[in-house]
DNA sequence: TATAACTTTGCAACTATGTTGCAAAATAAA
DNA sequence: TTTATTTTGCAACATAGTTGCAAAGTTATA
């Protein structure tokens, strides 16, 4: 059990911890993003929210979850790809954000066109949000 | 003076209070986007706390101002385009947020492709976010 | 496999961010 | 100018996120 997910961890130089490993299960089993408040709710008092905030962090330095921004101040984080590495993210996929549910979903059959920047500007990651009403709220 | 934002207010139907004017004209005057954080900061203690959540509510609700999403809990807002009115936004053009410095650029000549989503989901804003490093911080 | 070195966790306390109800003040309408 | 309506500021509360540090867990070493 939980032989992959321990193993995501060691390629990416981590410790293997309970709390890792039940929070990166979690992202796994989800079609979606999560925002820190889900995984609270789902691992309930099993760990500290600090543990979560602290796992969160480390993932995404990591590359092994990305975050999605958001307008309800609520960022969501998702898997990340296997092209994302340590410092640069590359999940140019679009999400959509149902302003009812709170739900994002992955849309990763639409790809991000090129944005072509003003002289000096370097694009880190790129993001596409797209909001409203998803298909259980319409 | 202040004849212009007091127009603004008028024409989407609010009261012309002091506050209302004075964070209109914040956004006038500046080039891109404003977090609630830097109203706090450039009108001091002139406004309540609340005071400014409320009209940055309000602005949002009547189409004068937009949100636009970020990965760092600091949800800024920019000035609509004339297109804009209440309760739906028309703003598809790009925005460049700075890691370091967290400047908020508006590339307006850069148009969002229009996003084919599935059955069932209806689109309301649609936001590219690209973040990275500015030409300041370069 | 026992021990040492290192990393992560949980707790406590704190800061920042955002919300609600209500009386007083300001604005708009009559 | 008076009345009706809206907005503001205050207080209190709720949620979100951070930091330091000792205890517990994990990894490396022998």
């Amino acid at each position: 059990m939980h032989t992959k997910v321990d193993h995501i961890l060691k390629t990416h130089q981590l410790s293997v911890t309970e709390s890792r490993k039940n929070i990166l299960e979690l992202f796994k089993q989800s079609s979606g993003a999560l925002a820190h408040a889900d995984i609270e709710k789902q691992t309930g008092e099993q760990f500290d929210r600090v543990t979560i905030y602290r796992t969160l962090q480390t993932f995404v330095e990591k590359g092994i979850i990305h975050t999605i921004p958001t307008a309800d101040n609520a960022v969501r984080y998702a898997l990340c790809r296997d092209e994302c590495s340590e410092g640069r993210h590359q999940d140019d996929h679009v999400h959509f954000i149902c302003d009812d549910c709170g739900t994002t979903y992955c849309l990763d059959h639409i790809n991000i066109p090129a944005v072509k920047l003003p002289a000096g500007f370097e694009t880190k990651q790129t993001d596409l949000i797209v909001s409203g009403t998803c298909k259980n709220c319409g």
